[in-house]
DNA sequence: TAGAGATATCGAAATTTCTCGATATCTAAA
DNA sequence: TTTAGATATCGAGAAATTTCGATATCTCTA
């Protein structure tokens, strides 16, 4: 059965659970919903690369008031949980929403909770 | 602006994230969900008194594999999230989903995250 | 290749969560 | 009113999380 069917298993929706069970982490995944509106012209907003919407760390950290190594673990916390995708470009690290995993965590809410 | 349109602050949200951030607390949720599969005839589910699906503390407990104990505990932090309600009938005090409080939350995850 | 900037990792102290057994409280029944 | 059963609360030790500053690593450029 694949994973399409599957859907996501219990185990890591409990990961997504206690990823978002901290504020300051919500509020990261919330701002990047929209780049445009909460990171400003001068922030780096990727548009090439295959990897439109990221957005580098220390953009990140100056929305958050967080020291850059917590923000750097925060960041890695979201991504462990799938909720975010990162790529290195030159010497920043871009993080942006992975949808998909998103979207499979609603269905679990959904259909499973 | 009232509680229908507002919804759920991110506070609130967050409270739900805690509560689910264990597996444990997210089976005793998804049990409740269909007490008549999860939980067998001998179990005392609620049929009068206005708390139709309400099951006692014990009855979770027996499915749980915790103590009595971290048992209750875990109830009160389910209940005081939202996603759960309670009621004390006689010696026993029963337990149900809080539906409104659940599909707030769905929507919440929807809209908002 | 040395330096500067961006990010990740390490080590640690403070706080919170987990989970239990013991005990207290509440209610029904003898 | 004493007892027994159901549940809640207390106190505590272990484990996990929070959050930081210091330091290491990576990458570009001079």
């Amino acid at each position: 059965m694949n994973q399409q069917l599957q859907g996501m298993t219990d185990e890591q929706a409990v990961e997504i659970f206690k990823a978002l069970s901290n504020q300051t982490r919500v509020n990261i995944l919330q701002m990047l919903k929209n780049p445009n509106v909460h990171f400003g012209t001068q922030a780096h907003i990727v548009k090439e690369e295959g990897f439109e919407g990221g957005i580098c760390v220390s953009d990140i950290r100056s929305k958050t008031g967080i020291s850059q190594s917590t923000t750097s673990q925060y960041l890695a916390i979201l991504q462990q949980s799938g909720l975010l995708e990162t790529k290195r470009i030159g010497q920043w690290t871009y993080y942006r929403r992975n949808e998909e995993t998103i979207r499979q965590f609603e269905q679990y809410i959904r259909e499973r909770l």
